[in-house]
DNA sequence: GGAAAAGTTGACCATTCGGTCAGTCCCGGT
DNA sequence: ACCGGGACTGACCGAATGGTCAACTTTTCC
């Protein structure tokens, strides 16, 4: 809930309402950004039309441009609130407290990211995959500087001997890719696997293994 | 190596020629094709532009579609084209013989791949993100098959005690994925570790760690 | 050498796209 | 009742897009 960057309305008269309602539009523009996530997390930026994430907002595309001036600024606020969801969900990895466990938290609350938002993460992935034009600078700066911090804390586990002496940015790149593995490649996984409940059944089948061999493959102990 | 469905010019003729050059216009096809690769797995199929594929190829535009009737018959060309190499890749697991030299053989191929073949390993992401429109009775039939059988053989090690009690498929997936992070979020790691020469480094440091954490994680055991 | 076939090209067309805009609707305040 | 402004809409515009085509050049084959 932030990054607001663009034109007439917004998020700045809310004061004035009769205190029940939180702004008239701003249900619209959660609306937009909801089919605007969907729409570009399966046809990217160039791919996407703004009539199609208007159709699936169910609102005209005049609506849409009335609230995002550009299509540009459309996505920037979407992938911007994306990545937001995607840094915060790092949250904290316990420095202290057993390795294990700390990392079996870490990883099924990213595992329970990408059942929850799956447009998210493949929005996320799209936009890596193009080259990452638009969120590059956060990814160099932010996220690059999260990894060093926690980094740390890896090399000092390997140092006790808790963990498998492995470069802590692939460690982490490892967890990442599996756990979103599931949002991501969906349509292959459904395809291969055949499953029809997919959102129930192969996350709650997989869950289970892929920590314990997440966990197994970096060598995680248990501080005794 | 096949894969032809389209318009005239084609893998006609080519008995006749003086039988130095194999066909005179087939080096523009693979040049579009190539050309075709690298902007459809950045852009995916609605986000390309025929005319940017013609200016990566070097051609006008209209030479492309000489070659390629449509926008959507290059695209089945390219992308089945690249599906084969991945299901080539997919090669055979040795069924006999020890289970940890056969994986530590499969991963390391499959990870030479995305080092050699990024683009395509790319598209292929782009694809299956976007929902697998194109190649969803690919994955469902040949990919299936194919995962239905090796699944065989994991299960038999499982009960031998040399592998971790991991679902087949999920183990597949968790190999695949990892070994194409590398490929597809290029950008995000090249971000996040600073890294300058980029092809060489990464896959030199990554691809030991990565290895050995995937044996150890899918607990697999020598043969003894 | 010459004609047919294959290859190449830029001009051109219909459609679609992102974005603008004038005008309408709806609301609370006075 | 009336006003003012935010919310909304469909018609519209210029630019870009996928695709066609007729003219032209090169290659192939007898």
């Amino acid at each position: 809930m932030e990054a607001s960057q663009d034109h007439h309305p917004s998020t700045s008269s809310r004061i004035g309402t009769t205190g029940s309602s939180t702004g008239v539009g701003e249900r619209q523009r959660e609306r937009i950004i909801r089919a605007a996530t969907l729409v570009f997390s399966r046809k990217g930026y160039d791919g996407a039309r703004v009539e199609e994430i208007a159709r699936s907002a169910g609102i005209p595309k005049g609506n849409v441009l009335y609230y995002f001036k550009t299509k540009k600024t459309l996505y920037r606020v979407v992938i911007e609130q994306v990545l937001s969801l995607w840094l915060d969900a790092l949250g904290n990895i316990a420095v202290d407290g057993n390795p294990e466990e700390a990392i079996r938290q870490y990883v099924n609350r990213k595992l329970a990211l990408s059942r929850n938002y799956p447009e998210a993460s493949r929005l996320f992935a799209m936009e890596v995959i193009s080259g990452a034009p638009v969120i590059n600078d956060h990814l160099s700066g932010e996220l690059r500087l999260w990894v060093e911090e926690k980094g740390e804390v890896f090399r000092k586990w390997q140092q006790d001997g808790l963990m498998a002496k492995i470069d802590p940015a692939h460690a982490f790149f490892m967890i990442w890719v599996v756990t979103q593995t599931y949002a991501d490649f969906e349509a292959q996984i459904q395809a291969v696997t055949g499953a029809k409940g997919y959102a129930q059944e192969i996350y709650t089948d997989a869950t289970g293994d892929v920590v314990e061999a997440l966990v197994r493959g970096l060598g995680l102990k248990r501080d005794t």
